[in-house]
RNA sequence: GGCUCGGUAGCUCAGUUGGUAGAGCAGAGGACUGAAAAUCCUCGUGUCGGCGGUUCGAUUCCGCCCUGAGCCA
């Protein structure tokens, strides 16, 4: 690619996402080692330390092949969030710059992929004392002292999801503002990485290659011992994490271990789980993402992922 | 062979004191400002095992048959 020598050089995120068990991972070290890049997680269970066969964590070997970021990065109690995670990306990402490397974001977890494109959270910092007396409201008391704080209504909001409720409430009680107030704020917040160029690519499959990967991956974890994984996260307090203990194959595991025998449909229902995150994640990629390339994962070239995709072009911001 | 309890949506099961049935999960679509592999919204005609009988009307009552589990011989 010709390069203007008098210009500095370009910040381009090259962005490698698709559902689980497509394929992500080797086409992304394969990437990667061709064209001297280092790795950001976008995945939303790669942070914790002792998640790995369940998650499907690339392997010691696959991390020793290409510098990675933002995986192994906390305890199983320590949980992540989106503006933590907005943080540690900018700050991944800019070392990996400094170095002169390229940088590829890889994972299916659309959230944090949108901190990538858009904005994700707003700055409203909401103090503890706040947050724990609003979590336990019930939603409708919840909601109750929400329309009373915003008389001229509640936008867009899902009046019926207790958790985006809960947020918009501890928002106007933190901050004195309203619903309307606040999105609008948020809508005009520039996005995190407004400074980069983003080139995103998608890989998929076909639903019979994909499903016959995820029955193969969920077989593949039984045999390298994901029960035992969980023995040994549950002391160390799994479950006090939401985030990690509702993890597919996890919870599944979390549940059979507490009943009086373990079922025989275990990997049947994590397969399914899996088959369900799987659409969950297409509806995400279709409605949410810009438009953007998308590849066969099973004939993808690694050398050619992000070709025909000039900087600039199938831009991403949302 | 006799007795008991089952046979209802792809799966697990509710239910109808007789007026042709509904939940959870799965599936399809959607939302998305701090748990995102999360959370939330919308979408349910299935010979109610089969054949007869009673009845204005049966999936619901009765008889027989098929079938699964258990108990007794």
């Amino acid at each position: 690619m010709p390069m203007n020598a008098s210009r500095t050089p370009e910040r381009v995120l090259h962005i490698l996402t698709g559902c689980t068990a497509v394929g992500k991972t080797e086409l992304a070290l394969q990437w990667a080692e061709r064209f001297d890049a280092e790795i950001v997680s976008c995945d939303s269970l790669l942070f914790y330390r002792g998640m790995d066969i369940g998650t499907a964590k690339p392997s010691c070997s696959e991390l020793a092949r290409v510098p990675h970021h933002l995986i192994d990065v906390c305890e199983v109690t320590d949980q992540m969030d989106i503006t933590r995670y907005v943080a540690s990306a900018r700050e991944a990402v800019e070392s990996i710059f400094a170095r002169g490397r390229r940088v590829l974001v890889t994972g299916g977890s659309g959230f944090y992929l949108k901190s990538f494109l858009a904005p994700v959270a707003d700055a409203v910092d909401v103090p503890g004392a706040i947050r724990d007396r609003v979590r336990v409201l019930p939603l409708d008391q919840a909601l109750a002292e929400l329309r009373a704080l915003n008389p001229a209504g509640l936008g867009k909001l899902d009046v019926a999801n207790p958790r985006r409720v809960a947020r918009a409430l501890e928002r106007c009680l933190a901050s004195g503002r309203t619903v309307l107030e606040l999105a609008e704020a948020f809508a005009n917040q520039p996005p995190a990485f407004a400074d980069w160029t983003l080139r995103v690519v998608r890989v998929d499959r076909q639903k019979v290659d994909l499903d016959r990967r995820i029955s193969e991956r969920v077989a593949a974890m039984m045999k390298a011992g994901l029960v035992d994984e969980v023995r040994r996260l549950l002391p160390l307090g799994i479950e006090r994490n939401p985030s990690a203990a509702s993890a597919i194959g996890y919870r599944e595991v979390i549940a059979a271990l507490s009943s009086p025998a373990m079922p025989d449909d275990l990997a049947e229902l994590i397969c399914r789980n899996t088959q369900a995150l799987v659409k969950k994640q297409r509806t995400w990629f279709r409605t949410q993402l810009p438009p953007h390339r998308v590849l066969d994962a099973a004939v993808a070239e690694p050398q050619t992922l992000f070709e025909d995709n000039p900087v600039g072009e199938a831009d991403a911001r949302l």
